[in-house]
DNA sequence: CTGTTATTTCTGTTGTTACAGAATTTGGAG
DNA sequence: CTCCAAATTCTGTAACAACAGAAATAACAG
């Protein structure tokens, strides 16, 4: 695969991008030349392509995996295994949204609850410190919530309370 | 200020969180500590409370000031700064969003901008790269539209299109 | 079973970032 | 202007994560 001066300029942002929502930056490499080349590539490929070591591919490509935005496909007398990444970018932040909840969201919803809980019971806390876990953890609560619902919803359905924009507001004072 | 266990507990989790999200550790720790506390609080009570080297206070506030989580009061008497904490769940994660924005979706989308243009001029480009980049400045395009008309809504609204959650669907499809 | 190629795991190195402590600057009081 | 406390900036160090390359394992053909 030919890296031509836009992809690696698309791939390079992409990286950095990464590295600065605590996703490393070869992870973040590979999924963006997986998303250009539109086409299952093999890992030794990929490692050429981005010039990285061939144990940095292999770590990667797990990570992408456990995110589900990449796949592994076989091509018919070849023995190696070929990736190609989703190519819908709907899907791509859905599915990342919805391993970052279950990695970071979900334990810090456990923590609050039991922060909660241990400030109840200790009757030396502040009242304001109770009050600002409590506050927390609603809120919290309240979104992840939302979130399960909202996932749920057909693409299309999703796609058009986009594009109602701001609109939604007067709808939903009704 | 005291630091009991439950605070510790929220702070060292709070600081964990940060680290994965992109947020440096201190500059989270010092946040969760100034929301917990609910009070204005100087410096040097800060890096105590903490253990953190008062120097690198110094820079996290200015971090949490740049986030707009944080504003400085002043004590009558007192010289120093006295930092305390937004309170509302709602607007600490309304303002974390507005500066992610800022810092890392506004490039993304000037950097992808410039992509399909240079992929338009260049001939040779693959157009299957040529779409993708399309597909996804498109997707983020309209997904910013939306979050700038969304957070511009009132408060009330927000709070009542969250209580709806899977609901808005069927609201939007008439 | 044996040899070959693909893949993963392990290990040491490198590079980066966070951080403490020192040095400097700011700013207000007297 | 001088002194002193507060705040910031600077600099070297330490901790950590990313990474390359080597070693080991797995998958398969013949």
């Amino acid at each position: 695969m030919r890296v031509t001066p836009v992809m690696e300029k698309f791939i390079l942002h992409w990286g950095e991008m990464g590295s600065r929502w605590g996703v490393n930056r070869s992870v973040a490499q590979i999924h963006a030349l997986l998303y250009l080349a539109a086409r299952p590539m093999p890992a030794e490929e990929i490692s050429e392509a981005l010039a990285v070591a061939r144990s940095n591919v292999s770590n990667s490509l797990k990570e992408l995996q456990a995110y589900r935005l990449i796949s592994v496909t076989h091509v018919k007398g070849d023995r190696r295994d070929h990736f190609s990444a989703e190519a819908d970018p709907w899907e791509i932040m859905l599915r990342i949204a919805e391993e970052r909840k279950r990695r970071e969201i979900d334990p810090a919803l456990s923590m609050l609850r039991d922060c909660v809980m241990e400030a109840e019971e200790a009757e030396d806390t502040d009242p304001a410190v109770r009050e600002r876990l409590t506050a927390m953890l609603s809120f919290l609560d309240e979104l992840t919530g939302w979130y399960e619902q909202v996932r749920r919803l057909p693409r299309a359905t999703l796609v058009a309370i986009v594009r109602l924009g701001g609109k939604v507001g007067s709808l939903v004072r009704r």
